[in-house]
DNA sequence: TTAAACTTTCAATAATTATTGAAAGTTTGT
DNA sequence: ACAAACTTTCAATAATTATTGAAAGTTTAA
């Protein structure tokens, strides 16, 4: 198979799964076009490459760079800009996992903690329901933050097999 | 506060949660209904609580009950169905998890492992990145299932935490 | 200081996805 | 066999979200 084919259903594929995890299908696209090439590229040879507007790669680009996926490069004696993905899979990972919790998760866990020292009027047995549920949910949402804490450190990738190996027997 | 103005915070900032991460809306919303309440609820309580037509709710229970997070009830001498969560925190994840697991994740692990077996024609040294991308994320997401694995094995909570604790002064 | 090269913005539009609700279908009791 | 009670379906519609592209903005070099 040609390696620009390759290329594409790859692109393909990175931007479906984005796009059904809340991912913009552009932007995931972009990433993927960025991971499958060793080398920076310019707005246009992304452009061409996806068959996306201007606006959009610029503002996906953008985006990608927030979420400290690309980074912005510039060529010896060239004027226009080149982007380049970070190609460290841990940290890719971890800055999406970062990303997504400051964003997402982060509103969740205050209203969970909010709620927590609400005192709530009404069926007693339903009010301890209610509030049995929302601790459960805080404290998974906590050990959940804790395991991805400890996984960014463990980022070695021999250690993290290691670790998972111990226990796989258990 | 009143128990029902809390349940109906939780029911919004979860149904947020759901939409950014590619559920929809209601479906997220009906499901955090069903698991502030102890007792189990008609189709009729939920449309009435969260405000939604009927089509809606029938459809996203539906989908409740295949991601296994919600069962059927029937109540004696009720000729209606009742629906109930599934209150187990860690059955709730693990149930989340292989289910998008199987949807989104399985296809782009089928698209890896094919381009691994893809002797790939063009430039050797972009051939060579792009093979070594391709492993790598692959091998990622192996570890990714076999943590997640790992994970529901461990649903004894009380193991877990000690398990991020004897980690975490690594 | 000019203008070409390049980037950014954002209102308009398109595409996607979710929701409605009424009609069709099913089940149950008499 | 009927009809009331209830559930399901799905074409139409609404809501949301992503994308376009042209105009405005910026930078650079001569």
């Amino acid at each position: 198979m040609e390696l620009d084919k390759a290329k594409m259903e790859f692109v393909q594929t990175w931007g479906a799964l984005g796009s059904s995890w809340g991912i913009p299908r552009s932007m995931a696209q972009i990433h993927a076009l960025l991971l499958s090439n060793k080398n920076e590229l310019s707005t246009e040879e992304i452009m061409e490459a996806i068959q996306l507007s201007r606006g959009n790669v610029n503002i996906n680009l953008r985006e990608l760079i927030n979420w400290k996926l690309v980074s912005k490069q510039n060529k010896l004696g060239e004027r226009k800009e080149f982007f380049a993905a970070n190609h460290n899979i841990w940290e890719i990972s971890k800055n999406i996992m970062q990303e997504r919790k400051r964003r997402e998760l982060q509103p969740v866990q205050d209203l969970l903690i909010a709620l927590k020292n609400e005192t709530l009027e009404g069926d007693s047995e339903e009010v301890l329901h209610f509030k049995e549920m929302v601790k459960s949910l805080d404290e998974f949402i906590s050990q959940m933050d804790q395991l991805s804490e400890l996984m960014i450190k463990l980022n070695d990738n021999m250690f993290f097999k290691k670790v998972i190996q111990m226990f796989q027997n258990k």
